[in-house]
DNA sequence: AGAAACATGTAATCGGTTACATGATTAT
DNA sequence: ATAATCATGTAACCGATTACATGTTTCT
């Protein structure tokens, strides 16, 4: 992922590790420090990555990095493995399974920031189709917006399924 | 979670196991033997599970698990936690963004498996959806179902932004 | 004949996060 | 003043998977 990310331009770690809090990309990939520093210290001792210094006022020295010629085949060869399947785990969802043992009040609150969290989702994303994204990354950022669409659609037509479910309960509360 | 699927039925860990590998529920929750196993053995000392032996022929015996009264209260209780936001990670969205450096024959392939793998989830749900599935579930599965012909429609749409790109390497393969 | 399903459980391993260590600069 | 941002890196820890261990029955 490093590898990817460097082909479009260089970075330090710290500015890595902001690229993966960005939208589209945060919503399906993730990296801690603790995972992106190692990885570029391994990357450029295997002669992927070259490495150079900014010395700076205060700060640590900033490390940038740049993809090599071999980094570029070995991402190019990365890519053609066969892809793993997505994984998803989502306890919002599982909580849903059992609206029926919550009070209407709490499934209400759920759905609604789950909501509010899918707009949240599609402004960001929104806010940063023009500017310098790929067409490859447009393709996926507009999938994403496409799927987030479909779910607040889905979640405000067929809440009253699960709202219905505990309904009394939280009538005079 | 497995207090959850004990609230509906009675069970063994094998059986746990595998409802969670059944749609909807194998879309957004796993695990594997390692983790029921011990598990089970945790929430029975706990108090929370009750096991009855019934003995088999040849096959060890089978551990048939109900949940107790205190094991309901935990089971609310745990339902009323703060749900943990979801987690998603996918390579094919990652691998689609950098599809100028791949193949149109390679892209192709990879929307078109994509596409029968939705297809098929879909259709794993659909044939539960009349069975034994509480409204909560069924709630559940009708925004798996809203999504993924979400993404279909979108993958259908689109496709040709991202099987352009690489467009006349594969003309004549 | 061989694979898959049935059935439980432990130990090794692994990918990854969180916390720690350090410290100046800038925004509220 | 206080929090957030900038900046790198290591060590401890943690949840969970995979592999191992064992053995019968049923399906292809």
């Amino acid at each position: 992922m490093c590898l990817g990310l460097l082909l479009r331009q260089e970075a330090s770690g710290y500015e890595i590790k902001k690229a993966f809090e960005e939208r589209p990309l945060a919503a399906f990939q993730d990296a801690s420090y603790g995972s992106i520093y190692p990885a570029l210290s391994r990357l450029t001792a295997a002669g992927l990555l070259a490495c150079r210094d900014r010395p700076q006022d205060g700060r640590p020295d900033k490390k940038i990095y740049r993809i090599t010629q071999s980094g570029r085949e070995a991402f190019r060869a990365a890519l053609h493995r066969p892809v793993a399947p997505d994984k998803y785990r989502s306890d919002f969802l599982f909580v849903m399974m059992f609206a029926d043992c919550l009070d209407r009040s709490i499934v209400t609150g759920l759905i609604d920031s789950r909501i509010a969290d899918y707009r949240a989702r599609i402004r960001a994303i929104e806010s940063n189709f023009e500017s310098n994204m790929s067409d490859g990354m447009r393709f996926v950022a507009g999938q994403g917006l496409a799927v987030y669409r479909a779910a607040i659609r889905y979640l405000e037509e067929h809440r009253h399924l699960v709202e219905g479910l505990a309904a009394q309960k939280a009538i005079g509360a």
